[in-house]
DNA sequence: TCCGCTAGAGAACGATCGTTCTCCGCGTAT
DNA sequence: ATACGCGGAGAACGATCGTTCTCTAGCGGA
């Protein structure tokens, strides 16, 4: 037998990697089971139900996220090298094999409509993000309106990218960040 | 007993209305028969499987968003204003009570793992669409780069609008897209 | 040694899905 | 009037889903 918490992550990291990978609903829960080598009967002592696995795998999915922008952000040296720190990690992303687009997106059009959990944890990660740049903006000095408009760029590029499979997209979205970067700060800035 | 173009058009309309609400796999070809008023066998007639009348209703809504952005390019008059007309028909969308995102990004990141069908027709809207983007701005005389750029901000436009239910993202997508142009034209054009 | 507990394997259950089939009513041609 | 054929309503079917239950093997303590 194996450890609780070793189970459970697991359970989370499985569940993601196929939920992620086919859809939620088309993935069954003995597919878990199987894939994850744990019981049903301890999935369901760790998750009361689907929907409770799928916010775990949202919350593991977060964690990710944090941690990837995380280490885009300690190599970047400037302010404004810090702004665009999310397209380099962006950038990385896109290349591996199995991207198939923003998970909170993807879950968020196939399930908001049933389980507002879902959907309330997916608004959470998005504004979170945008507080997250809102801030790199604010350390940089620049406007207001600067964030949401990176913010955009960053999700049509995780879209984008999913659908044609073209990685070049993460550098129109960071060459397009520096324009308006550079815009924002003023024509003095662009030097 | 009705037309059977009709009746037809009722089944691709309830079945694009109740797809985009609640996702398709959460509907089930009874909910479809029940709302549009049509036989099971009439259905089946039409469309050999639900795969079939979920690319109807992709080629429907690839109508929808044509007939949308041509009426938006229909009020513009310059060239640059060309190029923004289409958020301000994402500006109208965001606005509308049922709107929920871009139903062909909410189709793949459900369907695209199992129906890869599915995944060339949202392909074929998304590289129509940049076509699209790029003509209007070879028309205005902008440079190739630009019409990458304002795609990725029409594609984030319409997921952070779903997720966050701010229709105001429609404006901030159309101020980031006026200083790419502005500064894709050169400093001289932007007064 | 025997007992009680835990956990795994997977059968079982009820619901629901996509799809097909049966039955029946009605309009039409002869 | 009668036979025929088309189409609607919805039952039926097999598969699969999320979830629960049963059975059994293994293990630590009296």
């Amino acid at each position: 037998m194996i450890d609780q918490e070793t189970a459970r992550d697991q359970v989370v990291s499985t569940a993601d990697r196929l939920f992620y990978a086919h859809g939620v609903q088309a993935v069954g829960m003995d597919a878990v089971r199987t894939e994850a080598g744990v019981s049903l009967k301890r999935i369901y002592a760790l998750f009361p139900s689907k929907d409770d696995l799928v916010l775990a795998v949202l919350r593991h999915r977060t964690e990710q996220w944090d941690t990837g922008v995380a280490r885009a952000l300690a190599a970047a040296r400037t302010p404004r090298d810090r702004m665009l720190a999310v397209f380099d990690f962006l950038a990385e992303w896109f290349r591996e094999d199995d991207f198939r687009g923003c998970a909170f997106i993807n879950f968020f059009g196939e399930l908001a409509g049933g389980s507002s959990r879902v959907a309330e944890a997916v608004r959470e990660q998005k504004t979170s993000f945008q507080r997250h740049v809102a801030d790199l903006v604010r350390e940089a000095g620049g406007p207001g309106y600067l964030a949401p408009q990176l913010v955009l760029l960053a999700e049509g590029a995780q879209t984008t990218a999913a659908i044609t499979g073209d990685p070049a997209t993460a550098a129109h979205a960071r060459a397009a960040a520096e324009t308006l970067i550079g815009a924002a700060f003023g024509p003095a800035s662009r030097f």
